[in-house]
DNA sequence: AATGGATGCAACCGCACAAAG
DNA sequence: ACTTTGTGCGGTTGCATCCAT
C-alpha cells in the first residue's frame, strides 16, 4: 500500500533543490509542520509529505549536528548497538543532533567494517572465532551467520542497585580498543552523592542532569531511582529482535521456530512507575525541557535503555569502575 | 585523461502501528 | 469492529564523488 499523498498527483523525487529547501524551511519555521501530508501543498512543493518530513528531519532541522562523528559518538553507537541492535532511531536518541539515518549510514559505511576488521561480528559484537576468520570474505560472512545462530541464551538481571547488572548478554564484551575516556575532558559519566554513575551524552554542566534521552534531559536522584527488579531474558544472538523491545515481544529466533518470550509485565509496570516518578521529579525540579515535542511517554523504554546502557558503559570503561555504585 | 570499482550519503520504499472517522 | 489516514522506522537503492589503474 503506497501513500496516497504520493499517488494523488505528480510528485518530484530525488535530490532537493535549494529553492525547495527554502520553501520547506520557510513554511515550517512559520507555521510548523502540522500534518505532514498537507505540508507540500501549503508550502508550494511538488513533493510527497513523507519526503518533506524526511528532508526536514534528516537535513533541514536547525538542531542538527553536522560533520563527522567523534570518537565518543562512535563508541556510543557501538555500545548502544550492542544492546539494541539495528534500532537506529533509539540509538540516535543517545546522540543529540544526530539522525537515525545518519547513524545508520555511519554504521554501515564505517563502524561495521571496523568491527569486522577487528574480528568482531558487527551483529552480535562477539569475537569471530579465528578459524572462521580469514581473508576470504565468503568465509567471514559464513562465520557471522554461524555465530548468530549459535549464541546461547543468557540472562541478565537488573536490580534496584544496578550493582549486579550482569551484562553477560554478549559476553565476552569486547569493546574495540578505543582511546580511554578522559573523564576530566569528557565527563560522560557523572556521579552524584546519592546515586550511581550514570552515563550522559549531553550536558556536562548541570550535575543534576544525569542522562539525556529523546532530546530531553532527565534528572534523577536516589529518591526516585526506580527499583527495577526485573530479570530480562535476553537472547544474545539477536539483540535486534530480543532485548529491550518496547513490548518485549520477540521475533523469530535464529533456529526458526517462533520463540514466545514471556511478556515482561513487571517491567511494564515498572515503566509506568518510572513515568510517574519522572513526572513528579519534573514537576518538582522544573527539568529543562529541551524539546517540548518529545513525548514523555518515551521515558519508560528510554529509561531502561539508559540504565542498561549506563551500566554497560561503566562496566567496560575500566577507568570508570571505581566511580560507580557508591550509594 | 579515461574508466571502472569503491565509498558515502541522501532519499525512497514498504511495512507496522496508532489515531481518527 | 472496521477502514482510512498519517507517521515513524529500518532496509535498500541511486547517485555523486573519490581513487586506483
Amino acid at each position: 500500500m503506497g501513500h496516497r499523498c504520493c499517488t494523488k498527483q505528480k510528485v518530484k523525487k530525488g535530490l532537493w533543490s535549494p529553492e525547495e529547501d527554502e520553501k520547506l524551511i520557510n513554511h515550517i519555521t512559520t507555521y510548523g509542520h502540522g500534518s505532514w501530508s498537507s505540508v507540500p501543498k501549503l508550502a508550494g512543493l511538488q513533493r510527497c509529505g513523507k519526503s518533506c518530513r524526511l528532508r526536514w528531519i534528516n537535513y533541514l532541522r536547525p538542531d542538527l549536528k553536522r560533520g563527522s562523528f567523534s570518537a565518543q559518538e562512535e563508541q556510543i553507537i557501538i555500545d548502544v548497538h550492542r544492546i539494541l541492535g539495528n534500532r537506529w532511531a533509539q540509538i540516535a536518541k543517545h546522540l543529540p543532533g544526530r539522525t537515525d539515518n545518519e547513524v545508520k549510514n555511519f554504521w554501515n559505511s564505517c563502524i561495521k567494517k571496523k568491527l569486522i576488521s577487528q574480528g568482531l561480528d558487527p551483529k552480535t559484537h562477539n569475537l569471530i572465532p579465528s578459524r572462521q576468520r580469514s581473508n576470504n570474505k565468503f568465509a567471514q560472512a559464513q562465520a557471522i551467520i554461524l555465530q548468530s545462530h549459535q549464541q546461547p541464551f543468557s540472562i541478565i538481571t537488573v536490580n534496584s542497585q544496578m550493582r549486579d547488572v550482569s551484562m553477560e548478554m554478549n559476553s565476552p564484551i569486547l569493546t574495540p580498543p578505543a582511546a580511554p575516556p578522559d573523564i576530566t575532558q569528557q565527563p560522560s559519566s557523572l556521579q552524584t552523592s546519592s546515586g550511581p554513575s550514570i552515563f550522559t551524552s549531553g550536558d556536562h554542566q548541570n550535575p543534576n542532569i544525569l542522562w539525556t534521552a529523546n532530546g530531553r534531559q532527565n534528572s534523577l536522584d536516589s529518591a526516585v531511582f526506580p527499583s527495577i527488579q526485573s530479570t530480562l531474558i535476553s537472547r544474545a544472538s539477536s539483540p535486534v529482535n530480543g532485548l529491550l523491545d518496547e513490548n518485549f515481544s520477540w521475533g523469530s529466533n535464529p533456529i526458526g521456530e517462533n520463540f514466545e518470550a514471556p511478556r515482561m509485565e513487571v517491567v511494564k509496570a515498572q515503566e509506568q512507575e518510572n513515568n510517574q516518578a519522572k513526572e513528579n521529579v519534573d514537576a518538582a525540579n522544573g527539568v529543562q525541557d529541551m524539546d517540548a515535542s518529545f513525548d514523555s511517554s518515551c521515558f519508560g523504554l528510554d529509561f531502561v535503555e539508559s540504565t542498561l546502557f549506563s551500566s554497560s558503559m561503566c562496566r567496560e570503561l575500566s577507568s570508570m569502575d571505581d566511580l560507580a555504585w557508591n550509594f
